[in-house]
DNA sequence: TGTTTTTCTGGCACCGGTTCCACAGCGCGC
DNA sequence: GCGCGCTGTGGAACCGGTGCCAGAAAAACA
């Protein structure tokens, strides 16, 4: 392994005229930028970031902080910002936050603050005001994604306009006996984007004067987990509603699954509606409120890197709202009797 | 921020002092100990990891190179690895090698030298002899998921043998028209996990005699993927198999929905089985050649881990094959003119 | 009690870059 | 011819820790 003094040597220059050549900040010859690089190339001399770091307080990496891995929706955003931020040429170091609030306290205290990374973004991880001070007191700019933080901007889709609309369409559709089957209301970590969605559901129905009671079943946000609820849901024709509004795509195809096992077509005799446009969406012919979370990371990796390569960048709006869009398939009709 | 130079003021004890207390290595009395430690907690002291990696070469940070996120396996791969490291003290740094060959390049030339990893895992990344003497020559240890690479230890299944089991119990079941949809024969990246699928079918049939021509299906390894081929496959009454050998559980998985929307009745008219024991598989009755990929993230951490911090540690077996089990569900059955 | 060994502590060099500062050379305007 | 600003370069301090070494103090041993 060579180091700059080597490269330094090799050209006949100093180490700092050595490093001005290969950073490209400062004055320096044309021709002896020239004999620095190839005598850098020849030695196959890399800079040691950790060296660089130090006195520069950069790191050029950024910490993401992120529930799930593998569940459509992380992955996404996940994959947006990792593409977002190879691209810029920064390093991604990845922290599973699970329930374990012992392993969140040890991240935020032990892992995030080591001036290992230059800016956080958390992904639908409600950062409390004492992590959102914390990291700020460390001057590094934050990001949200998934939903609000306090203090910090953050990116999302409007989870209530969103479920509001897609609740709304069932209702057009004629539909009263509707069900949300959504996510746990009490789930601490994240930003309410459960009850938000049944807030929206709710708010729809209220709307147009529908009373359901028993108009929730929570289900794990998963093709099995949506299976499993529909089959209890489905199979008591009593309790069976016309229409679900379910609170991802993949809880929705479960759903269908579980109907078809059970002999209920749909639209025929049920109308499912998700979020998402999951890929599998498209197979299952599952109407859909369709959000691109690859892009949700790629513009908060974007934003952040403004934040970080210009100190004096414009503090951008406290919270972007990001289009949704309603694709309408085959899961959804008119109520078979209306 | 504080430093430690304010930490040992406070204290009143020298640098090294402190340095030793708060890192526990080497003598430092009780009441010492005691002192520094409160006033390090008083401050909020926390280490530059970046000043500690200048002076040790060590990181604590490992570098994951993996193709895909939003694939099962790939993300329970992910997912094991990051508990691994997280428990040990570690920092998970993400490299998402799409197929841009110049991205690759970008990777290991630049991302991975600079000194930030201690260590290297490549899943399902067949590095190249020049890629492994590099990370090599910096005195990286570096381990395989998914395959093997010659020089460096590494961890998968057994394809070929899960493959050939897989055909076997259909042939077995009295099945002769057997077709594997299974993934592109050609892709450079990975470890020729597809054509060693592939082996595996090919060598189960020829040990029967069983001649099939017209054999392979190339999909996707995604549940469209498969419901794409299998529409296109069976949907022809002529060339329709009576079983099929998917290269994974959401090939399989799409063939299933695909017959069902074709009316063809599994496993009555069409048996299927699949590599994986996805989370989706137990809900579709699919017969299924289990792995955990998980635990072979764990295991390649433990191994590195043992690598970083003891130096002579043993080098550990070449190869490590890991166990898969067959779990026989309803998506597999004898043939019924048999 | 004297000597050796062990425990404890401070000083200082060092990791490998970046950057500030000083200085030299040069062109240009007055 | 002199002063000024710009370009180009080297020297040296510095980032924030770690760890070697030397020396003092305490403990163990003879």
């Amino acid at each position: 392994m060579s180091i700059l003094a080597d490269v330094a040597r090799m050209a006949g220059v100093s180490k700092s005229t050595a490093s001005r050549a290969l950073s490209g900040r400062g004055y320096v010859s044309h021709d002896t930028r020239r004999r620095v690089e190839t005598a850098a190339a020849e030695l196959g001399y890399v800079v040691s970031s950790t060296a660089a770091s130090l006195v520069t307080g950069r790191t050029r990496n950024v910490g993401v902080v992120i529930p799930y891995i593998n569940r459509w929706y992380f992955a996404e955003v996940l994959e947006g910002i990792e593409k977002a931020l190879i691209r810029s040429g920064y390093d991604l170091t990845l922290y599973r936050l699970s329930h374990d609030v012992d392993l969140r306290r040890r991240v935020f205290d032990y892992f995030l603050v080591r001036k290992r990374v230059d800016a956080v973004i958390a992904v639908t991880i409600a950062l409390s005001p004492h992590e959102v001070q914390m990291l700020q007191a460390l001057g590094k700019p934050l990001a949200g994604i998934g939903g609000r933080v306090a203090g910090i901007p953050s990116l999302s889709i409007d989870d209530l306009e969103v479920s509001r609309l897609a609740t709304e369409h069932l209702i057009s559709l004629g539909h009263k006996r509707i069900i949300h089957v959504g996510g746990d209301q009490t789930e601490q970590m994240d930003f309410q984007v459960h009850s938000r969605r049944y807030d929206g559901f709710r708010e729809a129905l209220e709307r147009a004067g529908i009373t359901v009671d028993d108009d929730f079943r929570e289900a794990e946000f998963s093709v099995p987990g949506g299976y499993q609820v529909g089959l209890s849901l489905l199979g008591d024709p009593r309790t069976r509603p016309t229409a679900i509004f379910a609170g991802c795509d993949e809880i929705a195809i479960g759903i269908m699954i579980a109907a078809r096992q059970l002999g209920i077509s749909i639209p025929q005799d049920l109308s499912v509606i998700g979020i998402d446009d999951h890929p599998m969406a498209e197979m299952f012919g599952l109407t859909t409120l369709a959000q691109r979370p690859g892009s949700q990371g790629d513009r908060a990796v974007e934003f952040l890197i403004q934040q970080i390569e210009h100190a004096d960048a414009p503090v951008p709006d406290e919270h972007v709202v990001l289009p949704t869009q309603l694709i309408v398939r085959q899961s959804t009709a008119a109520r078979r009797d209306a």
